[in-house]
DNA sequence: GCGGATTGTCGAAACGTTTCGATTACGGTG
DNA sequence: CACCGTAATCGAAACGTTTCGACAATCCGC
């Protein structure tokens, strides 16, 4: 493989004056530059990834903590993980993917051989051993989602809470008086993933403060689970007149499915709405007012604080993006009864 | 961050001793390895990274080209880049994700730098721009699935060729004479994805071979897609008793649901085989006879192939994993009529 | 008690960069 | 014309490791 002293030679030059060329740190001849390019492209010439990260400080990797859960929705999942890579290749970055029980161990062996400059941490649980181990290694890192022990760290999510609110205040304003939330799987609540319950409790708080009438179920993800996770709240709460769906694609499409059996007019007699999800509510039937989960979002933004703190321009916070509520059709206002 | 002189320094050796008792090339006093072991500990020490790679020729890392194409099974793809990462890691190997654009470009460029010691190639459709890269890169590689040109190539797939061939003569041994076959999703035939016409045209020649009726359909995947796909196989094929499903977990359970709908029982009035699938059968209803897709088996192979080419011990060439069958209940013999 | 093998340790070179300080050449200014 | 600043280039040091060759100490068999 070609290094920097063929170029070099190719060139006729010394070998600072070709790394000056290609960093662009200090001004070099036009004639001098146009003959180092002539030679990098004849060699097809890139620098050393080894030498660079040990010379200079920077070895332009990431790790990515991404640990795959049972009960996860795996492709909301696998969103995250591909727009951290995109937004962090934005920066000229790599990902190293470190995944299941190497999601922490690994995080421990590739940051005390820097050979990543940052850290980016999924599906965190409100207690999440990573959490203090990124405290402890003292690497740039951004937490993608809230754990319960922020404290110290770059957070990044959407707002669930202002999202439950938001749906919860929809349904009210258009004067629905008893409102239902079908959630997650139980696993999940179980394993302690962060955002569900921050959704939930938010959702029953805003509806309290209203003086609406709830009820709150998880949805196992077998059809038999969702048939019981829509007996359960139908039972619970007869006079439903507004739904909420905070679960994956195929759960809310068999809930539709359900109600569609069960003659249940979306939005005539019922209105839907479906909370942070991150696919596209339009291919469901009938499509879903939807309040999107924006992974793109949270990620580009996780990946910008990273390099931030490679700056050392900024300090641990929680930041959380501001949901929108996208209106397609599956709302309406309560009929006078 | 401590390096090998600070640890040179607390046992109270040279740097060349310390390195030696790491790796064990050398033979090394019993107490001087506990008192370097000691200092290692102490310090928390580790290898850099970046020094490492520059010295011994090998950095540790495969690059995993892994792009996610529309209309792709996520969770199938997320099952073999974790399989992946796994067996990479069983031998000591990082693994570096490539996808979408990147695919490709960044392979050329994590290669050319020497970043990398090899590569894996996920989703490779019959003509990938990838393989010829692989190629020119000279760079130990393996591909998962088969290109239509696998010339050079060191390549790992199910036999599906040989999975085709085993759902017909199951359901033919079993007296079944009009078999159908309901497949992915048509985007998925169109972009070239490899192995689903391979498992097509097999599963064609060899009823043809037994003189069976067969009829093929892909399906879109959502619930129309599905319902026109069976009304399109039961329309073709009205005497069909054998059924063999090669599509992913949602399509399966929503056909099998429509066949509930309409009073088809299976396996008494249909036997269903579900084909090269990488999720658990056993979650449908009724649970389905199964010749899976091994990703972990797949990708286990890649790597340790990977790593023989590392040691030169090992020449292009393609290697398929022999199919098995699974018997769960969801065929029966042909009721004579 | 001597030669030769074995064991344990060390110093130094090399890997391919980046970057600091030095050097040369040259045009502009007083 | 002497002086200075700037542009363009170069040589050399440093980053942290691995590994080769050298050397001293110990052991073994006779």
């Amino acid at each position: 493989m070609a290094n920097i002293h063929d170029v070099a030679r190719v060139a006729g030059v010394s070998i600072s004056t070709v790394s000056y060329a290609l960093s662009g740190k200090r001004s070099i001849a036009a004639t001098t530059r146009r003959r180092i390019d002539d030679a990098v492209r004849e060699l097809d010439y890139r620098a050393n990834a080894g030498a660079r990260m040990l010379k200079g400080s920077r070895t332009n990797i990431l790790a990515l903590s991404a640990p795959l859960h049972a009960g996860t929705d795996t492709p909301a999942h696998m969103t995250f993980v591909l727009a951290v890579v995109t937004a962090a290749r934005s920066f000229d970055y790599d990902v190293l993917l470190l995944t299941q029980d190497e999601a922490t161990s690994g995080l421990r062996r590739v940051a005390r051989s820097s050979l990543v400059d940052g850290i980016v941490l999924l599906d965190v649980s409100t207690t999440d051993e990573r959490t203090q181990l990124v405290r402890e290694l003292g690497l740039p890192a951004s937490v993608i989602g809230i754990p319960g022990d922020a404290d110290g760290l770059v957070c990044v999510d959407l707002d669930f809470e202002e999202a439950a609110v938001m749906a919860v205040r929809r349904l009210a304003d258009l004067g629905h008086r008893e409102i239902g939330l079908i959630g997650q799987a139980p696993a999940i609540y179980q394993r302690g993933s962060n955002f569900p319950p921050r959704f939930r409790d938010a959702f029953a708080a805003e509806a309290e403060r209203l003086g609406l009438v709830t009820a709150f179920t998880p949805a196992a993800e077998d059809s038999a689970g969702v048939r019981a996770a829509v007996d359960r709240i139908s039972a619970t709460l007869p006079g439903m007149t507004g739904l909420v769906l905070h679960s994956n694609e195929p759960v809310q499409s068999m809930i539709l499915e359900l109600l569609n059996q069960r003659g249940v007019r979306v939005p005539h007699d019922l209105s839907v709405i479906s909370a942070c999800s991150s696919f596209d509510t339009n291919h469901l039937n009938p499509p879903l007012d939807v309040i999107p989960l924006p992974a793109d979002r949270s990620c580009t933004r996780a990946i910008e604080l990273t390099m931030a703190q490679l700056e050392g321009t900024v300090d641990p916070h929680v930041e959380l993006i501001e949901p929108a509520y996208v209106e397609l059709g599956s709302t309406s206002p309560q009929r006078s009864r």
